[in-house]
RNA sequence: GCUGAAAUAGCUCAGUUGGUAGAGCACUUCACUCGUAAUGAAGGGGUCGAGGGUUCAAGUCCCUUUUUCAGCUCCA
């Protein structure tokens, strides 16, 4: 609730609800409260924040921003709690996150145990109901209390704080901690809580730094949220690709392969395939023409194209500069080959745009901390191209190039899951760029024009931007929330350079031309990854690697069962038969484990008339159906890569 | 790359202080010929991720290494 106060005074107001007993906290600027108070007699947990403007936001558990709070305040009370148990390690920093909250320790790793022992400890902070009080101190006084208490993060953290800031702390009993605030006034307000991890974090979060302890951990306002929340955690790891989808045997890895080569399975392939047929033909509709291009190349090669300079440490060598008269490279991009196939003929300015697309398979060395199941790989195979333009051609390909990608997202469900990054240069790290900061300036500006104009929605990102150019990455979360980018349109005013590519003018003058990078989809592997977390396995019909399987009542029925599966193939549908001499019970709650869209029993009656017994994943039992009107349905959702929203919703048993 | 955890049958896992390797599912065979989420019986299957060490004896203890997971860092 929000109240706006009518004489316009903090002061008068906390006066006025002591009688909640509210206790207020005004200092510069923000006046912060925290309490249990009986409004309306009904006793309510409440947090407020009062604004100078006397506005006054009362946050209930239900807020976002209470919640912070409280989780902020469990941080404190959890770096209390390893204070007592582990008096040696030193405090870092403890925020609250979106999941929860985490602190940080010099210490020696924590086990499970260690953090059980935390959560009891806790629990007794929190029933002592201690009191947070906040103080401040002068910056030379800050620096010795925290000298004093052996803190040397905390020293650091205040040498780096403005010189005029004012410094300040909150106590809960005798332990002190530097913190902006807000907090609980009392620890007794956190009701739900638990430590759900440690691992190792570099200090500021940086790999030189030296490497600390933290624990994560979360909080709520009821204990039914916290379950809710663990629970949440046990399902999302159920739609986790890396789980489902070796599960589902789209994917497996081998040791001996090595990491970050994952082995695609004949489902996964399949799917695969599926999407790179679609792409292929969606591209060539749209003015695309097809190249296939070495996967290495001489170092020369990546001399010209800066890679050599700015990316060695992510390329896969072969061979030794020093012994070796030749040395080569695997492929970590297409670029420079797509532009020999441009630069093998003189291209006049009636040419362009020119648009290369190829599906290519690329070779990243990755540090070997990074891989994750399909989404961080060493070697992958992107819907990858190159546009050659000429500059006044430039944003209206641009433009094009987002209609392509979000026609790509629309059609496999996923426009409302992405988020789009405009990822600029970082003019404090110019080393990392080539060009001047001019053309950087300009080049960001077009693409954010553009975003404006198609009214996307955006954030912009420092020093994310390619070498060469800046760009729109499009961003998608997994399960566990975190982001990777899924499509990357790139504006590359520069490399024609490196090059040397050209076209002729109207003139007669050799002219630069403008290049665009860009997937349409992006990289197969991780959009694979991402479809089996969006569907939890159950994909669209026209994704499945199986989409319809045949299942005959006994074997007295296989001969009609094989004809139904042929029938079915020969109009490109994918199926198999089950003949295996199992109930049909059985086999139903097998294909139904395997997210099969359609099983067609098969019995004396259907072979007598010809029919099949439709069970849908969407619709249960859908009855008979002759076989013709079966496939123009199926042929017909497949057809328009329809995604059907409702499904059966039955018991795992 | 860094920190930590893990690796036992195809899968999910159990395996006490070191003393002859187990279960469920899956697989194979046989019987059953079944009408919408698990038919029954029998059987096969393991250099306990790999290499080295300690010991009379190692799945178990130690070292190295590979892979997987969590997090950090990185991701042109």
């Amino acid at each position: 609730m929000k109240i706006t106060l009518k004489d316009g005074s903090v002061k008068e107001y906390a006066q006025a609800m002591s009688a909640y007993d509210i206790a207020l906290d005004i200092s510069e600027g923000l006046a912060r409260a925290a309490c249990a108070a009986e409004i309306d007699g009904r006793v309510e947990d409440l947090r407020t924040i009062i604004d100078t403007d006397c506005t006054l936001n009362i946050l209930t558990a239900n807020d976002k921003e209470g919640l912070q709070v409280v989780r902020h305040t469990a941080s404190h009370v959890l770096a209390e709690a390893v204070k007592r148990l582990f008096p040696e390690a030193k405090l870092a920093i403890g925020p609250s996150i979106d999941t929860g909250y985490y602190y940080d320790f010099e210490h020696e790793p924590f086990s499970r145990e260690d953090l059980d022992k935390l959560e009891a400890e806790m629990k007794k902070i929190i029933k002592e109901g201690r009191k947070l009080e906040k103080f401040t101190l002068p910056r030379e006084e800050a620096i010795q209390f925290m000298e004093e208490k052996n803190e040397p993060y905390k020293v650091e953290l205040i040498r780096d704080l403005p010189k005029d800031a004012v410094i300040s702390f909150y106590s809960q009993g005798e332990f002190v901690d530097l913190c902006a605030g807000p907090h609980l006034m009392s620890t007794k307000g956190i009701k739900a809580f638990k430590l759900t991890s440690s691992s190792g974090a570099y200090w500021r979060g940086k790999s030189e730094n030296p490497m600390l302890q933290r624990i994560y951990g979360t909080a709520f306002n009821k204990k039914e949220e916290l379950e809710e929340y663990l629970a949440y955690l046990a399902d999302i790891k159920n739609r986790d690709h890396n789980k489902l989808g070796r599960e589902m045997e789209l994917f497996t890895t081998v040791d001996v392969i090595g990491q970050g080569l994952p082995l695609l399975m004949p489902k996964g392939a399949r799917m695969i395939q599926t999407m790179q047929r679609w792409i292929e033909d969606e591209e060539e509709k749209r003015g695309y023409l097809r190249t296939k291009t070495p996967l290495m190349a001489k170092s020369d090669l990546y001399k010209i194209s800066g890679h050599w300079d700015h990316y060695t440490d992510g390329m896969f060598i072969l061979g030794d500069e020093e012994k070796d008269k030749e040395v080569f490279a695997l492929r970590p991009m297409t670029c420079p080959f797509q532009y020999y196939v441009y630069k093998a003929s003189q291209k006049s300015y009636r040419d362009l745009p020119l648009r290369y697309g190829e599906t290519s398979t690329l070779f990243r060395n990755e540090d070997s901390g990074e891989m994750h199941g399909l989404t961080r790989v060493r070697q992958f195979t992107i819907s990858e191209g190159h546009l050659i333009v000429r500059p006044d051609q430039m944003v209206q390909e641009f433009k094009d190039c987002i209609a392509l990608a979000r026609y790509c997202l629309k059609t496999l469900g996923v426009e409302e899951d992405v988020t789009y990054r405009l990822s600029k240069w970082d003019p404090a790290n110019q080393d990392k760029y080539i060009g001047e900061p001019e053309v950087w300036e300009e080049t960001e500006g077009h693409i954010r024009q553009v975003l404006q104009e198609l009214e996307i929605p955006f954030y912009e990102a420092v020093g994310e931007a390619a070498f060469y150019g800046p760009k729109v990455d499009i961003q998608a979360k997994n399960v566990y929330g975190k982001e990777d980018t899924m499509i990357t349109i790139q504006w590359d005013a520069l490399l024609a350079e490196q090059f040397d590519m050209y076209y002729i003018d109207q003139n007669g003058e050799k002219q630069r031309p403008y290049i665009i990078h860009r997937t349409s989809m992006g990289c197969y592997e991780r959009t694979l990854a991402w479809l089996v977390e969006k569907y939890a396995g159950k994909f669209p019909t026209w994704l499945c690697p199986e989409q319809v399987r045949v299942l005959p009542i006994s074997e007295k029925y296989a001969d009609y069962a094989a004809k139904v599966t042929n029938i079915l193939k020969e109009n490109g549908i994918l199926a198999t038969v089950d003949n295996r001499s199992e109930k049909i019970g059985y086999k139903i709650r097998e294909t139904r484990l395997a997210k099969v869209p359609y099983m067609l029993v098969v019995g004396q009656k259907e072979e007598e008339e010809n029919l099949v017994a439709v069970r849908s994943r969407f619709l249960g039992d859908e009855g008979q159906k002759t076989l013709d009107a079966f496939i123009k349905d199926i042929l017909e959702e497949i057809r328009t890569k329809a995604i059907r929203k409702e499904e059966v919703q039955e018991e795992n048993k």
